[in-house]
DNA sequence: CGGCTTTGACCGGCGC
DNA sequence: GCGCCGGTCAAAGCCG
């Protein structure tokens, strides 16, 4: 897993990023009572207010567009759900994010292992999700993270309904968010970047290189590789395919210290609302037929299409858009030279609050509960009803649905050698 | 046929 | 100014 020290490292050595999303695979049972809403789209309940809203992440024109997931997570944050049992001493809180708010010494004093959450924007995601499971995909850790400013998340993947559960205290096994801002680091370009240090999947679905890109429900496509000095592993250039014109990219690499990692870093932003139909299919369901099980989606389907492709409908006739780290998860940071400054300005993030008329889904299209029931009757399905037995007792089946739902095996360094480097 | 990945070439920022 | 290196382009081929 990436250690804080790589993550300076990696700052170092780009320069430029901004925020970090730490998966380190923990182990929290689930919780009885379930959240309202299964992932990858929890609906609010209620939706949130405008207000509700904190974390500005891009800055972009879309910026007012939260992403739902986002919403909910503030909308939660915000509802009884979160209701905070008093106990901070435990990965458990019944199952729900428990909007605290840290002093920075408590955060301080919490994390020390990760010093550096005292200059973020104190976001904390702890991902308690099974054999590293990395079923929940970096826009959800992200945007848990975005969902409680100063709180600290347990994403529950073992639960039912993918919980995401506040841990106070516990830092042995989770994932982090923090903040290279503030490091005084010279940015090359100007523009905002998210990084997201999630736990590698398998390479199950990869084609040649072995290289699996988690997914955060846009549609991603490809468009370079390139071997990065000092790094055995590759970046991989992706750019959003859900729209033409769409200027929202992203890189993929392994961890240089724990090739069990990949690192994401999402840069620039969306300029489109969201994929509300994936034209990017023909080519994203390839690695399919790498896939053995065909009622498993790979995760090439997930990246880029089957969330809303012929695999599921999940997202083709919704307008609903799917959570996005790069719409309101993580704060980014966004020009050069960024003033070493106030850290606290971190809790002042305004959103200027998107409020898709969907996102109340009493007001939903009847199609996209249809496509939600189709999704759940199939993969989501299969992922749900192996991971969410409800007492916790079978944490590999729970991993090994998530992984399933998700393309993932539970190897995580398969065949990334293949192909990991190319000449310049 | 459309969209994907692959990959060599090219471009531009940055340090020296 | 030069070279290194990261990021992007674009042609070729693959896939469903």
């Amino acid at each position: 897993m990436c250690s804080v020290s790589e993550l300076l490292d990696m700052e170092n050595f780009q320069g430029d990023l901004t925020d970090v999303v730490r998966g380190i695979g923990g182990h929290v049972l689930s919780p009885e009572t379930p959240p309202p809403n299964i992932w990858p789209l929890p609906l609010p309940h209620p939706p949130p207010s405008p207000s509700d809203l904190h974390i500005n992440p891009f800055g972009d024109p879309f910026v007012s567009m939260n992403d739902p997931l986002l919403q909910e997570l503030n909308s939660v944050t915000n509802s009884s759900y979160f209701s905070n049992a008093g106990d901070n001493n435990n990965n458990n809180n019944n199952g729900f994010l428990v909007p605290k708010v840290f002093e920075e010494d408590h955060i301080k004093s919490q994390c020390s292992i990760f010093p550096r959450i005292r200059i973020s924007h104190s976001n904390i995601i702890h991902d308690s999700s099974p054999c590293n499971s990395p079923a929940m995909s970096a826009h959800v850790v992200a945007a848990a993270a975005a969902a409680s400013p100063r709180g600290i998340i347990n994403v529950d993947t073992n639960s039912p309904r993918n919980c995401l559960l506040v841990d106070g205290n516990t830092f042995s096994s989770q994932i982090q968010i923090s903040s290279p801002r503030n490091l005084g680091l010279k940015r090359r370009k100007s523009q905002a970047k998210k990084v997201v240090c999630i736990p590698a999947p398998a390479a199950m679905n990869s084609r040649s290189s072995g290289e699996v890109v988690p997914s955060d429900l846009w549609a991603w496509r490809k468009y370079g590789q390139k071997p990065i000095k000092g790094s055995p592993f590759p970046r991989g250039y992706y750019r959003c395919s859900s729209s033409k014109g769409c200027s929202a990219r992203k890189q993929v690499e392994r961890s240089r210290t724990d090739p069990n990692m990949l690192v994401i870093t999402y840069t620039s932003e969306h300029n489109h609302p969201w994929p509300i139909q994936r034209n990017a299919l023909a080519g994203s369901t390839r690695s399919s037929s790498s896939n053995p099980n065909p009622s498993k989606p790979s995760t090439a389907n997930i990246t880029s299409s089957s969330i809303g492709s012929q695999n599921t409908t999940y997202l083709s006739s919704s307008t609903i858009p799917p959570p996005s780290l790069s719409s309101s998860a993580v704060k980014d940071e966004r020009e050069d030279d960024m003033e070493l400054e106030n850290i606290e300005d971190d809790e002042d993030n305004q959103i200027a609050p998107y409020r898709p008329e969907l996102h109340d889904h009493q007001h939903q299209p009847d199609d996209f509960f249809a496509d939600l029931e189709e999704l759940e009757g199939d993969s989501l399905s299969l992922l749900l009803s192996q991971g969410c037995t409800g007492d916790g007792k079978d944490k590999t089946t729970a991993s090994d649905g998530i992984s399933n739902f998700f393309g993932w095996s539970g190897d995580n360094n398969d065949n990334y050698h293949d192909q990991d480097s190319r000449s310049l």
